[in-house]
DNA sequence: TATGAATGAGTGTTCATTCAT
DNA sequence: GATGAATGAACACTCATTCAT
């Protein structure tokens, strides 16, 4: 008998069950990321994860809600970061500054997170639900950071340019970054921050005449 | 009884082989693109192309071979579009601007392509031999930019900041153009790629006064 | 640690543990009854009666155990019905009227547990201890018939026929009420029986004249 | 590259196909009389047609249509044998004589194909769609039947009864006929369909006076 | 007594690859 | 050159059964 996840009322999920959930979660991202989305088999996971196949098939009743599971665990732990970081920020440029370099900070502190994720969201079609999720959430992170543009280019602190391709051009960016610490493990992190944050600022400040 | 590819000294591929090669390989790059790499199997890139599966191991003895020949097939054609655009430009902002509009407008114009080619980077592990050497080819460019971010630097053309960081930035929004071409596909691609040259122009160049 | 079923010679089931078997057998034919034989696993029958699954190996040390009691408990049921119709009849002919009136009688108030039972009849590999019994019961019931053929046909009440082939075509079309009440729920059942009774008193009894 | 069957227009099934889906049909149908249902596993299938088991997935796309196929073949070639018995019986006691003889012939030369067919229609959930095929046709047999039944008794040939009654009493029957062949091997086939014949005559014909 | 986590064998199905034709 | 029948390994998933608690 499953324990058939998340739909019942009072269905609480026991302290081993969530433990054996995070481990095996943990396996699948280790998986993905470090073998790719198409060979991460449940055969694999299990292995890393010291268990049996069938014991993944028991926790998470389809492999949709496993891999669901890893993007929504990344996503909300990176939430959880960004958040402190986006607070208090006296400008839009400080915001924009912000942003970045707690995004990069994250991505150097959770390199396979963010690499599975990259693996599922460019993926297979058996990811089709997870894929689809992901889009979502980059879309409205997309019209996020281009309303802020607005807003900044309303206000006169910025200047004119396309929101949205400016958008495009920093979130991809940062989307890059786990793929470029992975192969240059000795870039320094706070540096490549600051970089792409100072290069991002001078595109988008109204320029000091 | 195979053709032997490549390896062999003087042997060179007859016509008839070329053409249905480079069937093969088209049927793949839309199959890819459509139904995403883990559906593309031969099956289905050979009902495409009109021919049976086994026809595809004949022409390439393993999979990995037609998957590379994706990559180098539309790796190739770039080249030759931007090959010329990059000629006669005066000044290092004006290269870039080059690059960037050059590399927009052939993603606007060979989409499935672009898809393709993003699928089996990000793709599976029989793909493996193909995204090492999209990851050289990737590198090379990046090396390529960087070393033009410099040379600017040295002439005083452009402000410092580091080649690398960049370099990766510019090459992550360029990369990001398909995918932003298809989910919104009433883009004005000159706008936009106008918009993402003048932004790096902004954020490379040494601010006036 | 288990109940060591039915083998042991002082080995009395306890009343709690004759409840549980109760109630998990009583499942066991809900569940062969609505989701078919092949998709009555223990998980399901197990989340019918509202326990584990453990729970049933507990007191069933095997499935075919489990199966075999449903067949068991079903068929003492009905021959307690049918005990009590068969009593004091007159002639065979009244005989076999009671038989066939009990049977569609028992089918009618019972139809759970006679499809259940030709769920497991006509079933799985694992049922075949149970499938084994129920062919050497249904033997039974068919010798007993046919005796009862041959002795009328002895006294001279009923013509001359294979008590065999008749008492075959009467098992079979009493196996074939319950199908037909599920088929046509709006069947009186009452004239269903009276019919198939006059059908086969007409073929069995001595034509007058 | 499956031969995608049936639904293409032009699509013609080659000479050796249509001998391995035949070999297969009948492998299929010896494993399912013996091993019953349940246990007929591709692999069990294959083995004993001597092939892997892939290959009845390359030639039926689904077990599904594999399982159909065995119904559709079994009853075709039954409908072909009963199709000329019927024809030209004098009176509807003789056509009802003529199915039943004809019914029960059938039966003893094709035990396998009955008994596949029995397990199939009383069988699992994973063949939903043939058993839905099997109980419509099944029902068209009755309607037929119960239809000869009244316009006998229209004439005044047979007495009054329920039509649909005797109807499911002759087909039980009828399609108990295989089992007890199986269990009995000695009995005289056709003084067996004799029995069945003159029982169901009597039961169902104006008694003379 | 009862639970539910865990296993391992088994399922149908997919697919690159082989090979006789 | 080309076909398509055939294989075998891999896949996610199901389930009776075991066992520590």
């Amino acid at each position: 008998m499953q324990p058939e996840n998340e739909s019942a009322g009072q269905g609480r999920r026991s302290f081993i069950e969530e433990a054996r959930r995070g481990q095996i979660v943990r396996a699948a991202i280790e998986t993905i990321a470090e073998d790719g989305y198409a060979k991460a088999s449940f055969a694999r996971i299990a292995r890393r994860a010291g268990i049996s196949p069938g014991l993944i098939t028991y926790h998470f009743s389809r492999r949709e809600e496993l891999i669901m599971e890893v993007m929504l665990s990344v996503h909300a732990s990176m939430e959880r970061v960004l958040a402190r970081r986006a607070e208090g920020a006296a400008s839009y440029a400080a915001a924009l500054r912000a942003l970045v370099e707690g995004f990069v900070r994250y991505c150097a502190d959770h390199v396979p997170e963010m690499v599975a994720v990259a693996q599922i969201a460019a993926g297979a079609g058996d990811a089709a639900k997870a894929r689809a999720w992901a889009e979502r959430q980059r879309e409205e992170t997309l019209a996020d950071l281009a309303e802020m543009f607005q807003e900044g280019q309303q206000e006169g602190e910025l200047r004119e340019f396309s929101p949205r391709a400016m958008a495009v051009a920093v979130l991809a960016a940062l989307e890059a970054t786990p793929a470029e610490l992975l192969a240059r493990p000795d870039t320094d992190v706070d540096d490549y921050a600051a970089e792409l944050a100072t290069a991002f600022e001078l595109a988008v400040r109204r320029p000091t005449r």
